[in-house]
DNA sequence: CTGAAAGCGCTTACAG
DNA sequence: CTGAAAGCGCTTACAG
């Protein structure tokens, strides 16, 4: 049906860029659009982006015919090539393997990707993850074209100079960023850590501990933050600043921690993730101690484990939809260096 | 350092391919590093693509240097244009945002990504997920030029015929494939079930239950082979079949199932999935009844989640780790249609 | 062992 | 409103 056309055409043209449909085994290509709407490439590229302006409705809806007609879907990274944005997205989870004991992770990741992935196809993104080092994570951006990176719970350094240069928006989540120079979605960390400490006290605890790492050498990253807002609530009561047990954040951890917490003389502690305070209780328990008459804990996250752990897990929600709505926004109108922070509100359960 | 060869091109096509390091502001190309090597692109090209016996060692190396000196990291959309593979690998979940009540989503998909993004990394693949609708995603893979698609627990059906034309290699996961034509990785469902019953047999319940939506019209989907397997245990033990209570997968639709199935006179029930395990203890103990001694509950898959359940929940491994890895060897091998069904194994723990 | 050139599928000035 | 052509960054026969 196209042969009209395509006759007109010189015979070099033509068979540099002229295919019939069924010359074609794989995907349809623009030119078979074209060469079946009876226009030109151009023409097929205007309507396929939506550039509507630049074309009579006549010829737009032959051009939508055709592309109905053969099945063309259009190769995002080719278009990619010629300078248009990737439309890619990655989450990062450095060494994700790595980050818990054994293989098993923090559920949290998964709860964010999938929420996350959800807004992300709302707007048109598609979703990678990646969670190997620095180093292999950097390549992979950098060869994929990815335009934004999302870097989940980085701890704050200088950072790599080549994504800067080379245009991958960075948005830190959960991270500090010294410098103020990446964009940034977390939660009010302080607050976090207040709120937290601040429902041990009002339930009558008076010796509070902090079952974080905290490097005394950073003071704004998340955990520290975490910390000073607990340290304020107990200052506010009149309490000592909690004791620090520097925990890493799994299970297995609050598992090992256990013994230790509870002859330390404590009667309440934050704990400022869910899937360490599972760990630590279960410990607790394991020594006949009873959550939260002998010690009270309150997580951190508010996953959807809170509900399942026993008692059931008094946390601190971060917010996650809400976090992760900012961080889309943050990402569409590349608002580079742009930050937000998100208030947490405690859960209230049995825990504590 | 490299002007000394290029001024030696004609200026036509030093025009048109011959760049200073300095012209360049984003990603240095492979002209680039061409350039500073003072070789052509095809050389580099093979260089980077590892076909060194097409080179000699001395101009190797210069490439190298220059690759390094450049900070120079291919552009695999580019690569892919010309028919090299795309290397991505897409998850694809379904309507993820469905998969539960509320936006809470199985954290089986979370471990799931997590382990399997592990191995694709290993293997050189980038990793995408996708949580939309069948017409969302088929679209994502085909723009996105997706190699291979891992697709979770999709309901079997005729197969969208586009993926297969267009040349995407499918592996369906934990689902069944009727006509056998797609590679396929899952567990021997039937055992596990049967595993299942026979533990609730073994600690001497009688009248043992399934808690799953069981379609009697798809004699082959996961969910019916289960039932199949536990059947078949209590077939053996010369009990009546199990009685279906057809929930959906979610700790809410437990939740609410808990009084019919505590009222239905079932002293042992097997719950397919560990999520919706958890909701029902939740709602027979909100019931005063006692897991496992008044009903006992084998739940399915294994999940973190499940050591954190009180009573701690005994379930059925499927394999996670061993069916990543069969995954990533069908995908990485191109074994189209492949077929491998991992043995699942008891996990005794409390609640049964 | 090395290079010039065509081509992958697309977009975008630029002419008409 | 429409089209011819250059170019995005890469790979791969094909010549030398």
């Amino acid at each position: 049906m196209s042969r009209e056309r395509s006759s007109r055409k010189s015979s070099n043209t033509r068979r540099r860029t002229r295919r019939t449909v069924k010359d074609r085994l794989g995907k349809p290509t623009i030119a078979d659009v074209a060469a079946v709407a009876e226009v030109s490439v151009a023409t097929v590229s205007y309507v396929i982006n939506g550039r509507t302006n630049e074309v009579s409705p006549a010829t737009a809806d032959r051009v939508r015919d055709a592309v109905r007609e053969l099945g063309y879907v259009r190769n995002l990274a080719a278009a990619a090539l010629t300078g248009k944005k990737s439309r890619l997205i990655a989450v990062i989870v450095p060494e994700a393997g790595k980050r818990t004991e054994g293989s098993d992770i923090n559920p949290f990741y998964g709860e964010f990707v999938f929420r996350f992935e959800q807004q992300a196809r709302k707007y048109g993104y598609g979703l990678c993850v990646h969670g190997g080092t620095e180093e292999e994570y950097i390549q992979f951006l950098l060869e994929r074209g990815v335009e934004s990176a999302v870097l989940v719970g980085v701890p704050e350094r200088a950072f790599p100079e080549s994504l800067v240069r080379n245009d991958v928006h960075c948005v830190l989540y959960d991270s500090f960023d010294h410098n103020r120079v990446h964009s940034l979605v977390r939660t009010n960390e302080v607050k976090g850590g207040y709120l937290a400490a601040e429902r041990l006290i009002d339930i009558g605890k008076k010796h509070i501990v902090f079952a974080g790492d905290v490097d005394p050498n950073r003071k704004n990253d998340v955990m520290a933050m975490r910390y000073e807002g607990a340290v304020k609530a107990c200052e506010m009561a009149g309490l000592n600043p909690p004791r620090l047990f520097p925990l890493q954040t799994s299970y297995d951890d609050g598992l090992r921690a256990a013994e230790e917490i509870a002859n330390s003389g404590a009667d309440g502690v934050v704990v400022p993730a869910d899937i360490l305070a599972a760990g630590l209780i279960e410990g607790l328990q394991n020594l006949g101690r009873n959550v939260p008459a002998h010690l009270a804990v309150v997580g951190y996250d508010n996953l959807q484990m809170s509900r399942f752990v026993r008692p059931r897990l008094t946390t601190i929600d971060q917010g996650l939809q809400e976090k992760v709505e900012a961080l889309m926004q943050i990402i569409h109108n590349r608002n580079v260096g742009d930050i937000r922070i998100i208030d947490p509100r405690i859960v209230v359960r049995e825990s504590a």
